[in-house]
DNA sequence: TCGGTTGTGAGACATCATGCCTCGAAACCG
DNA sequence: CGGTTTCGAGGCATGATGTCTCACAACCGA
């Protein structure tokens, strides 16, 4: 037997969390808080502190409602051309997108909010699933070495990306990405 | 003709900055208040105001003064040990201190501050220099690739380290230093 | 040594964001 | 339609922040 949901919570619920992924992706972490996502949301601020107590409550929402699951694409049985096709999905999501505004404000809050941090475990499993996947078969394969485990492999090729995105600052370009992958397979390859 | 700065100028200076330190390397960024630094200094609230208006002002002044020039040391010869050293004195400091949650937290604020985003340049190049050191001496020795430039080099070494640091979350061994120089060693020697 | 100058500490004060609460009104469900 | 629940508006307490004043002590230069 389903619980019927008042009407007026589900409007409400929407239109904040809608309103707080607006402001989370445009303006950044630091904009979502009760006050502003209730302007924005046209809902009494009470209301908003009603549905989450704290500011981590109302991101995670957030954020959970906006994680549609990343799969990995059918792989082409080209290791190489999985692998960059993999990466190239997530530089097109950094690039476009608050992305590492947002994973950035989340490392920083983690380790003083277990919500926070849980979140920040689930995005960071998320954005390495596809690359383990592809990099998982090719084990199997006997194309890439066996010893490789998913955090390390996600620490090779992630690792050079996000660094150059979080730390270099500079665009990330097909060829960074190539080159990458081939360093991965130069160094792990049997 | 040299100006002569008031001795209570400089007792306070140094008392607040070092107690800055102090609060960011133990407590972390978000613990960098002017309250918290003038109970730690010992020094009036106003004061702090008086010489450091924003917290971004402090900040500044605290990290610029603690950024000994950390140089490279002297080369071995042998470029695998030298690295090594070099990618184990950057991990020695990751770990024992809170110069992971201060980078972030840099990160996190540089798009919203000119001068946390020169913080975070400068110490990124700081971090980026004793790598980039050995590797050039490498390339010009013909040991590594020529097409590799600073911020390539930086991304291979430095950037699994730290995705490993800040997403895997999981103290880094020897071995880990040892596979990270050995892929890169794979991907670019000549 | 001394006197004018200047930094300091203590604290008052206004402001703002936050979190909690209450209330009447409106919308909802059965 | 009627009891129940949510909503919006707004009040209130709190704590952090930033500014200001003022008496005092330390400083510097003569």
């Amino acid at each position: 037997m389903v619980e019927s949901i008042d009407a007026r919570v589900v409007r409400t619920r929407e239109a904040v969390l809608e309103a707080g992924a607006r402001l989370l992706f445009t303006e950044g972490w630091h904009a979502v808080t009760h006050l502003r996502v209730s302007e924005e949301a046209g809902v009494g601020r009470a209301t908003v502190y009603r549905h989450w107590p704290t500011v981590e409550d109302l991101l995670t929402d957030v954020l959970v409602d906006c994680q549609e699951p990343w799969e990995a694409r059918r792989s082409t049985g080209d290791l190489r051309a999985d692998l960059i096709a993999e990466l190239d999905t997530l530089v097109g999501a950094l690039q476009d997108s608050k992305l590492p505004e947002i994973m950035v404000a989340a490392m920083e809050r983690a380790p003083r909010d277990p919500r926070i941090r849980a979140m920040h475990d689930s995005m960071t499993r998320i954005s390495r699933g596809p690359v383990w996947t592809v990099v998982e078969a090719a084990i199997k394969d006997g194309q890439l070495d066996a010893g490789l485990d998913e955090p390390t492999a996600a620490a090779h090729t992630l690792g050079p990306i996000l660094y150059q995105c979080l730390f270099n600052n500079t665009p990330i370009t097909r060829a960074d990405i190539e080159r990458v992958v081939d360093a991965f397979f130069a160094a792990f390859a049997t």
